[in-house]
RNA sequence: CAAGCAAGCCGCUUGACCGCGCCCGCAAGGGUGAGGAAAGUCCGAGCUCCGCAGGGCAGGAUGCCUGAUAACGUCAGGCGGGGGCGACCCCAGGGAAAGUGCAACAGAAAGGAAACCGCCGGCUUAUGCCGGUAAGGGUGAAAGGGCGAGGUAAGAGCUCACCGGCGGACAGGCAACUGUCCGGCUGUGUAAACCCCAUCCGGAGCAAGACUAAGAAAGGGCAUAUAUCGGCGGCCCGUCGAGCCCGUGGUAAGUCGCUUGAUGCUGCCGGCGACGGCACGCACAGAUAGAUGGUCAUCAGAACAGAACUCGGCUUAUGAGCUUGCUUGUUUU
RNA sequence: GCGCCUGUAGCUCAGUGGAUAGAGCAGCGGAUUCCGGUUCCGCGUGCGGAGGUUCGAUUCCUCUCAGGCGUA
């Protein structure tokens, strides 16, 4: 999944996109602009220093990247993480990533 | 063995699966990929631009000496002072006789002295008055050199020896400074108070800056003269450039700068050392929402922490451990 | 990257190098009241940290920690 990268981009995601949240994390959904999906992963320098930050964009990234294929075309998707995912492992983060997702209808129906 | 001092090292390893940036390659694939502090941004430089930067004022920095270095506020070796039994450690360490300010409280008196108590002499009825005196008491962080002897009415560098301080000469040393002798007999502290002296400092910063794309339009207004605007961090002088303003409010796309350099390791030589010279071989990331990750195993355990133009330092953070040299004490031989 | 500011009581702020660091609000205790409020009296709590200069430091200097701001 490509990156978001222009600063006016985030700032209107924030502006007009619909979000939700849970204890570590906030995601915003917008619809693409292209088509194709995009993803921007947001850690101010509030939650920690910059190995820390560092590790939870790292994770985010891999949480998605391990899931790509069941994530539904055609959004930018922005995550933002707050102070308590400075303490949260992996296991905790990816977690978080889909049951997000899925509660804004980005996954695929999985197959029961 | 115990306590301590100094210098230095290391900064997890390996494997499996799934992934990322850059380079090479038609491809398959291969190579390579964060730190000792990458951090804080406290100093110093390189580099780039500002129409080369000149003078004065203001401002800032540094401050024992000699050296090292591209440079430094860094480092090395010395000197001086302070602390420790010692190994060793610490010090912004020029000038207080150019001037100004400050020294609370206490105390009689706080800087070209001063008599509260005391001591001594004279007068006087005992209280007391006049004069001499800084040895003693008391106050204070500090009382106008210290201690002893002579001296005296009592005292005083008043005189003398020693010590300390000041000035001069000589000797040693590149120098800071040290030693010896002589002289005079002395004038508190504070300059991390103002200040004086010496030395240094043009400014901005890779979002610098260059190129490409786009734009810089049409139109309107004001001046044509020494005015206006702009550049040279602040002001003045000086100097350079340009007609000026409205329209004119936005967007940050691509390429370069961008990593091989005052580089590191190794060896030899010079130097007490910082460091320098030479040689051969090897090593060295380059992103642009920003690459090193995830899971599992291995392990007794795993800190502080992530490159953004590049170097030299300083400072701070840091787990478990290891090495070398030295000091003091105790015991044994 | 460059530059700047602030740390003083639980909170908001004063404080020329010099006595026991103050003010308002808050808190605690007492008085008043049947109880509470109001009012009155009293009390506690301290200069972000380390080092230095000075006889003496909240104040001056250096380093450091934390927080905040401006700007490209």
């Amino acid at each position: 999944m490509r990156s978001i990268k222009k600063n006016s981009r985030f700032r209107a995601i924030y502006a007009t996109a619909k979000s939700k949240a849970d204890r570590i994390l906030v995601i915003y959904r917008a619809p693409s602009e292209d088509g194709e999906s995009h993803l921007g992963i947001t850690v101010s320098g509030k939650i920690g220093h910059a190995v820390v930050r560092n590790r939870i964009r790292r994770r985010i990234r891999e949480a998605v990247r391990l899931s790509e294929e069941r994530f539904l075309p055609g959004y930018d998707i922005v995550f933002v993480a707050r102070k308590p995912a400075a303490q949260a492992d992996y296991h905790e983060l990816e977690e978080s990533v889909l049951k997000l997702s899925g509660a804004m209808g980005l996954l695929r129906e999985e197959k029961a």
